[in-house]
RNA sequence: GGUCGCGUAGCUCAGCUGGAUAGAGCAUCUGCCUUCUAAGCAGACGGUCAUAGGUUCGAAUCCUAUCGCGAUCACCA
């Protein structure tokens, strides 16, 4: 259990029995370096309540900790009572964890899940820079939860249907000569998503075309050819058109391929899909049942909203007048239908941009009016945009990062790195490869979910591939040192008894490896991963320092020797568990 | 204009529900490879926490105003 847990415990103890007192208002942190003591309680808060001076307060408490053998020592500082944790405490934690490979995840798995989405991609494009962001905070809290004892289930939403894909159609009818990814040997989602620039181009020309004839630029961006002809093709689509329906069948399975190679290589997957041609009609009859309680009211032209005003905000249509379904209506229904899908959801959690704030706001607000009872545990996993140092990601300028070739760009430089420093030499070229991909991949990921979700990212490709300080490759390159020193010894380590008193780096390392099942809570239920990111950052930079004054290991062994074998043994597995938690992986050998 | 988010070292970021002298990495400079991995370690330099008020024992953190950046305010998704 947490130490601090434990000291919090005892405090309230403390009070209770010393000064009749209860009180949740307990301050702890962990001491300062220039301090003795590990944990520190900040008495101010007391002062007040208990009407006594801080030195006093202090001096009871520490005096009860002592006598209940909570804590060996303590002194004080203005207002400050720093505690000394025995050294028995953190050898009797450590030993009881030292095996478990497991550290850190709960062992007890909640009946209620979650349902996570993620990723939710057009048909027309492949994925770039931005689903990469979404892709790595959906999976990473995933994992999150799961470690923190939650069922999850990850899906996402395909938005599969509209005038999009229509273009990217009409396109491939007039230019491919039947032409597809396998004859041409080019992955399927960016083989569309070539059609839909072929169809921005021809439609560009002919809107500049109808201008030089006289019309006006309203109106020719209305009347291109090639654009009536996708709104043409989408009625088709709606009514099931046999033909478009099979034609759009034929793409979108193209598109899919691509996807689930970008998926494969990027390390994340699903346990469900949602197509929005399945649910872009659901919700309607949420809306008729909201009219009928007053969540929602008709307006003379027959469309129906919701008036959102108590709350602040505007209101919102939820139905046109032409009684079709709006991006509202469906992710109403949508949300019904997961619940129907999964009974044992009691939350979800969105993964889209930030620019949806304000959607996410009213659908969990008309969710609640409409009196659903899971409607408490939605929650819009909201993310700031990445930029470039060249400024915004535009489709229409080609300054859009690929998801795939930022990838490749990643293992390439790993490689060339790596070769540089001639790390991997006597590996096979297997190996090699696998380490190159792990390392590249690895950089990638931990430069994005270390920062906060919510902030805005600067994605600077140069300083991204770089492998020193704060980065997914210092931590692994720690992990691989770990490997090595437990490859170079042979014999049984399990026996030591060590219980001498612990020197200061490595009580501070057990202490770090102590608050990992915590560290994992506040990142659950912040939902924000750079937490991990940070705290096993942390982690290795306590362990490198502490091994950079390990004795030599290999050779004559005593029981400090094996102690610390053992300990550096833990610290590998928490290392290893907390990156697993962002979708990292390790490797032993680099 | 209304609403929401962000603003911390030259750069990229930490800083949990207010707590002790605001922390890392990069960059710049100084040491450390005959010892298990130097993708490392030890150290130096670098701050008006956007600004101005307020709340209190105590504010980067909470409140108000102002400035800057961004998003959003569609019968688009």
């Amino acid at each position: 259990m947490y130490i601090q847990k434990i000291i919090r415990k005892n405090i309230e103890n403390a009070l209770n029995e010393v000064f009749r007192y209860k009180t949740k208002n307990i301050e702890l942190q962990q001491t300062k370096k220039e301090f003795d003591g590990d944990i520190t309680l900040v008495v101010f808060p007391l002062v007040k309540e208990l009407k006594m001076n801080p030195k006093e307060i202090a001096e009871k408490v520490g005096d009860y900790l002592i006598e209940t053998n909570s804590v060996v020592s303590f002194n004080i500082v203005s207002g400050f009572l720093n505690l000394s944790i025995s050294d028995k405490y953190y050898l009797d934690f450590f030993n009881s964890i030292k095996y478990n490979s497991d550290y850190g995840y709960s062992n007890i798995v909640s009946e209620d899940a979650v349902m996570v989405e993620y990723s939710s991609p057009n048909t027309n494009k492949p994925l770039h820079l931005g689903h990469i962001r979404n892709n790595l905070l959906g999976y990473s809290m995933s994992e999150i939860y799961k470690a923190s004892g939650k069922k999850v289930y990850k899906t996402q939403i395909i938005n599969d249907r509209g005038i999009h894909i229509c273009k990217s159609m009409i396109a491939w009818l007039d230019f491919s000569n039947g032409e597809t990814p396998k004859s041409t040997n080019i992955k399927g989602d960016k083989f569309v998503g070539d059609y839909y620039i072929k169809f921005d181009k021809v439609y560009k020309k002919e809107v500049e075309e109808l201008i030089k004839n006289g019309s006006s630029e309203e109106v020719a961006k209305q009347n291109s050819p090639i654009l009536l002809r996708a709104k043409e093709m989408l009625i088709r689509w709606e009514s099931g058109d046999k033909e478009v329906v099979e034609l759009w069948k034929k793409m979108n399975s193209w598109v899919y391929e691509g996807f689930e190679e970008t998926y494969k290589n990027l390390g994340v997957d699903f346990d469900s899909y949602y197509y929005e041609s399945d649910t872009y009609l659901l919700g309607k009859e949420f809306i008729l049942s909201g009219l009928e309680s007053g969540v929602f009211y008709k307006k003379d032209d027959g469309s129906v909203w919701c008036d959102l005003s108590d709350e602040g905000l505007d209101e919102k249509i939820v139905l046109r007048a032409d009684g079709t379904a709006v991006y509202m209506t469906q992710d109403i229904g949508t949300a019904v239908q997961r619940v129907k899908d999964y009974p044992d959801i009691n939350s979800m959690v969105y993964t889209v941009g930030n620019e949806q704030d304000y959607h996410f706001k009213v659908l969990f607000l008309i969710l609640k009016k409409l009196g659903f009872s899971w409607c408490e545990n939605l929650f819009h996993l909201s993310y700031g945009m990445v930029d470039l140092p060249s400024g915004k990601m535009k489709s229409r300028e080609g300054t859009v990062v690929d998801a795939d070739d930022l990838m490749e760009e990643m293992i390439r430089t790993a490689k060339e790195i790596s070769q540089k420093l001639g790390k991997l030499d006597g590996l096979s070229d297997d190996e090699k490869n696998k380490v190159y991909k792990t390392v590249g991949l690895g950089a990638l990921k931990y430069y994005i979910l270390k920062v906060d979700p919510k902030k805005r990212i600067l994605f600077d490709p140069k300083e991204s591939v770089d492998f020193q300080g704060n980065t997914a490759s210092f931590i692994q390159y720690s992990y691989a040192r770990i490997q090595s020193i437990l490859m170079g010894i042979n014999f049984d380590i399990s026996k030591n008894k060590y219980n001498q008193k612990l020197e200061k780096k490595e009580k501070e390392l057990i202490k770090q490896i102590d608050s990992f099942p915590s560290i994992i809570h506040s990142a659950a239920s912040s939902n924000n991963p750079a937490l991990v990111a940070n705290y096993v950052y942390d982690l290795v930079k306590i362990f490198n320092s502490f091994y950079q004054s390990l004795p030599i290991l290999k050779s004559a062994f005593d029981d400090k020797k094996s102690f610390r074998v053992e300990l550096s043994k833990l610290v590998g597995i928490t290392i290893k568990n907390a990156l697993s938690l962002l979708g990292i992986d390790v490797v032993n050998r680099m």
